[in-house]
DNA sequence: ACATCTTTAATGGTCGGTGTCATAGTTCCA
DNA sequence: TGGAACTATGACACCGACCATTAAAGATGT
């Protein structure tokens, strides 16, 4: 039988109140402490936090929901989360996407069971506007990523992808490139429409032709961008590609490859993201980065904010600045 | 306030025990149950977890510690941990390795109090045998990945390191290899023993010559791998070359293509783990992949059957079969 | 109709902590 | 020295669920 608080008031000859005093921070006499102390000690004891759970009204404890963990965005996210909730006390409770058709909102009444403290939700998955409001409506506070899927009294955390597609326009223009093609995203993802708009809004304020035959539909994966690079290869003229994540990118560049081009002399191609081996394929990927660990700890410090109640600046939108890193998959045009 | 039993067996006109019944399943009558279906829809009642494990000797909670999320190896095992747990009725607490010097002591006390019924520890690095002992005392079973450090009553589950270099010895040999150069791992992990032995020995049982020169350590990082392969193209002879992890593999890669040698042409380049982006490099990496997510499931059954102290196999060590993944980063030698 | 058996409902104790409150013990100052 | 003020302490109710025990109601048999 494991050890009570009860049992180390009996061993201590004192009060469990004491010893709760005690386990609290509350000063209590020197001997007695001492007793205490040696108490734990001899019955290793630890406290039930199941049994604390109960009598407290907090559980500091917050709630998780990763729609894929397979996908490599998600582990910087969760250490960045795991790196703030850690150093506030805080554990955390995961629940993880499984190929059965399990909805949000089981997950939902499992963390409703389980009386967490707040939610995080952390997929970039195409999201549907009645399984947020569900999330607005439960009894704690919720932070997601990406999108709000118009529901606007919920709070998110994002990357700036529209600023961070326009740096990369600008960039290869400064370079001297006048005619980029473009891999979009899928269309049902709330980031896709951000990276395009920055792609359009770029590409006009500096005059440049958008020639439709340049932009094609990528689903994301490597096979996607392979796919769609080897569409637009069809029509020619662009010196550039931007993909608008990385391993549209990598699939891109594999099709070019096999078509004996040379990047980046024939073809300057660049991603978004900056995945951990952008700059271990050959040639090393010119990129956005996405600062996936300070995202997740954005969220984190942002949903402890909700539940201490903090006095919060309005905005319920954290929108966190990319990175331009610029590699060796882009150079002048000739 | 959020509902209790007792408030939804008010609103159904029955007692608090009747509504328990009904929740743990026991059939009740008929307009008693439908009374309380109503009442549970009506006040959104959820059961506190919190209260229920007090009372009851099993939390249906097990814990899992991981030693650094970012290691891409961990989403398909946490992946496939989920699964099986999630099947089981089970939910997972997440311990994270930071920055901070915490150590795996610091995280078991953490789950003694969280009553946890097993735990997991995700984890390939450096194993420190008076850690384990600490885990093989805790007060509820637990599983490790990789090395038992040489604590032989302490369950784990690996894949078979030894069998996969083998095979990768054997199929270069099989193409026609003769003379093949290895990358070894860092000295102080449990894989790096296996993975070397397997060389030494299928080298051996191959009757193939084994130059001092053509093995060198990497500390499996991509920079590692490169760093190696420099020391390796000193002295010459050799025509594939092993690398006892992908990234390293990925690393000689890029050293080799700096220095303008072709791959597979000059050097046939095979690793071990079969990372994501393996197929998506140029070349395409031969390697051997390790089945994370059947690890991941393995671990967990394994652990679920050690709670249900169902009549186990005696071995303590479950041992998963790699499997031998030929793409374009191998060919004959010329 | 009465006794027996079975099903269903109500009561109260329990898990392991927290927190309130009254009391005994100590200190302090008039 | 006596009363006020303050501390440290232990007794006890309580959190919300489960479950064993008891009580009541309904079904069955002779």
């Amino acid at each position: 039988m494991t050890p009570t608080i009860k049992d180390v008031a009996r061993q201590a000859k004192t009060s469990k109140s004491t010893v709760s005093r005690f386990l609290n921070g509350i000063p209590v006499n020197k001997k007695t402490e001492e007793a205490i102390i040696k108490a734990i000690e001899e019955l290793n004891y630890h406290p039930n936090m199941n049994a604390r759970r109960l009598v407290m009204d907090k559980t500091q404890e917050i709630g998780i929901i990763v729609d894929d963990i397979s996908n490599r965005f998600y582990s910087p996210i969760l250490k960045g989360i795991g790196e703030v909730l850690d150093a506030n006390g805080y554990s955390a409770v995961y629940y993880t996407w499984n190929k059965s058709k399990r909805r949000e909102t089981d997950f939902l009444r499992l963390l409703y069971e389980e009386q967490v403290d707040g939610l995080i939700y952390v997929s970039f998955a195409r999201r549907d506007q009645a399984d947020v409001e569900q999330m607005r409506e439960a009894p704690f506070p919720v932070v997601l990523f990406g999108d709000n899927a118009g529901v606007d009294d919920i709070h998110t955390v994002d990357v700036d992808n529209f600023s961070g597609i326009v740096e990369l326009v600008h960039y290869l223009y400064r370079i001297g490139h006048r005619h980029i093609a473009y891999i979009a995203g899928p269309d049902d993802i709330g980031a896709t429409k951000y990276r395009s708009a920055g792609y359009v809004s770029a590409m006009e304020s500096l005059g440049l032709a958008m020639n439709p035959d340049w932009i094609c539909t990528s689903d994301w994966s490597n096979q996607g961008g392979y796919t769609a690079m080897k569409k637009l290869l069809q029509s020619r003229g662009f010196t550039a590609v931007i993909a608008s994540n990385d391993e549209s990118a990598l699939g891109a560049m594999t099709c070019l490859q096999e078509q004996g081009y040379s990047i980046p002399r024939d073809f300057s191609v660049v991603g978004f993201d900056d995945i951990d081996i952008a700059q271990w394929i050959f040639p090393a990927l010119t990129t956005v980065r996405q600062p996936f660990e300070q995202m997740g700890q954005t969220a984190a410090q942002f949903l402890l904010d909700c539940i201490d109640k903090k006095p919060m600046d309005s905005n319920r939108r954290r929108l966190l600045k990319p990175e331009l890193i610029i590699r060796n998959s882009s150079s002048n045009p000739n």
